[in-house]
DNA sequence: GTTCCGCATGAATCGATAG
DNA sequence: ACTATCGATTCATGCGGAA
């Protein structure tokens, strides 16, 4: 990264806007790895939180074409997505979304399924519950930054429980222990046996209250990020929410830009931030 | 089923043949579930194993024109196909064969995973092992038999702990959701020891116990089999390899038909067969 | 500081009812 | 007929407070 890069980049901030608008304004090449949840399509509610099935793709196709420019050649973007069901059918926007991506030049290079242990409960006379989502991994070329050793499980039984339990209290107990970033720890981990994760990861949703649901939970980016970037990176993700991108940033050492466009998600985004720079004793990241 | 069905069908049978061509001798509607893992894409080897990439689509239509003809108005086909990596991307044809497919008047109903817990080992600098594939859930309409109860799973351990005491909140819970409904609720809960699935299915890649290959468990045909089908119900499979469908719907009192190109193959799927039949006293299954 | 235990929650989905 | 809203269904988990 270069200087120029940084002056026209401000990182470490959650902007408020319509993401698509906020990204033009970006450099080209400037982003490390892009993570997102993006709204999900939803045809009843025609809010911020809804695009309507017929329209996703459409909606969607001009913010890639942006993600794609302002990504770095060696980067990655992962797009975390399931399509609903409708009229007892999946749909297919999310194929077609993957096939259009081709087309502007995206490759597809891999898609990780997000098991989603505590999944939603119910019981319907077709379906069981859908306890799955899919992590489309995208790339601008064959070759790209890959750190496959930050995220190596120990061997055994109890790697499942670890990779499970990434969650809060982990997130603690790493802070407490080193300062000097995630993946040192890891690889410093008691065992000398690891081994390498496969594509299927086992997550459970977080479900505690605290005043505000995050769509997916923390390690999920956490993992991803940790897989595809290295301290001091920058990671974009377009639609933030309620900013837990930036807090796996924060603990990992990362650069986060982040864009919202409700006001609503945007200060509980920079309020989690604060509270996370609280809980660092005032101590926030050092700013380049 | 009438008795002109079972004139014109004969059951019970693993068939020779090239699919389609066998397949286009079937009559309407007389089979009740479809399971398959065909012949996987691959460029490189044009054996009867590799149907090359882009023909693969094109390959498969007409197959599944006819397994749509074949099949009963409230039966399911279930595919099991996993997309190749070809030049470092994940290949498209699965994706194009759902859109296709649906063109055809078949309804996506739903993707399970089948998690392969023991995946085959390896490792690359770009990706991970792959650890799951597609399990593809079609339907000619949107009411199919669907028999859950048979495919239920022992509840968790922590339903020991949550149904020991019943607290109060349990009963505020659900007064304010029904009113009424409190004691038939905690009534159900307290004798409950099963419960459903989910869409995510986690099984291990062990074959059959003959020490003969299969593509896919045993346990895979069979969870989907028990899924869909009663007994006395006649199950297709029109790759049907080494016959591990065909083991199972004999393990399930099922009626299978199955079909296969390669001579060894069916000489394979034959001798399964015979041997479970061995295995069983000499007693086959009771035909019609 | 640990472990234990209660409990509310979840990117769900269908079918019935209402506009 | 067609769309929008609502109630019913249901299970594994992380969190927080208690022991």
């Amino acid at each position: 990264m270069t200087i120029d890069t940084f002056s026209a980049l401000e990182v470490d901030k959650i902007i408020q806007g319509d993401s698509l608008t906020v990204l033009r304004s970006l450099p080209d090449s400037c982003i490390n790895f892009i993570f997102t949840s993006p709204p999900y399509a939803d045809n009843r509610k025609k809010t911020y939180k809804g695009i309507p099935i017929k329209e996703y793709v459409t909606w969607f196709l001009p913010i890639s074409s942006e993600l794609k420019r302002v990504l770095k050649a060696d980067g990655t973007f992962i797009l975390n997505i399931k399509e609903r069901t409708e009229d007892g059918e999946r749909q297919t926007y999310v194929l077609e979304l993957i096939l259009e991506m081709r087309k502007q030049g995206w490759l597809w290079t891999e898609e990780y399924i997000w098991h989603k242990k505590n999944c939603y409960p119910g019981r319907w006379p077709n379906r069981f519950r859908d306890a799955w989502e899919r992590c489309l991994q995208f790339n601008k070329q064959k070759n790209f930054k890959m750190y496959q050793e930050a995220v190596m499980v120990p061997i055994g039984d109890w790697s499942k429980k670890r990779l499970a339990k990434l969650s809060e209290t982990d997130r603690i107990r790493d802070v407490s222990k080193v300062g000097s970033g995630f993946g040192k720890n890891v690889s410093n981990w008691l065992g000398k046996r690891f081994v390498y994760p496969t594509n299927v990861l086992h997550l459970s949703t977080e479900c505690a209250n605290r005043g505000h649901s995050a769509s997916f939970p923390y390690s999920l980016p956490a993992w991803f990020i940790r897989l595809f970037t290295q301290e001091e990176d920058i990671v974009l993700d377009p639609f933030i929410g309620s900013g837990t991108s930036a807090i796996a940033c924060l603990d990992l050492n990362r650069h986060y830009v982040g864009i919202e466009a409700m006001e609503s998600y945007t200060n509980l985004a920079r309020e989690s931030v604060n509270n996370w720079k609280a809980g660092h004793n005032g101590h926030s990241k050092k700013l380049i």
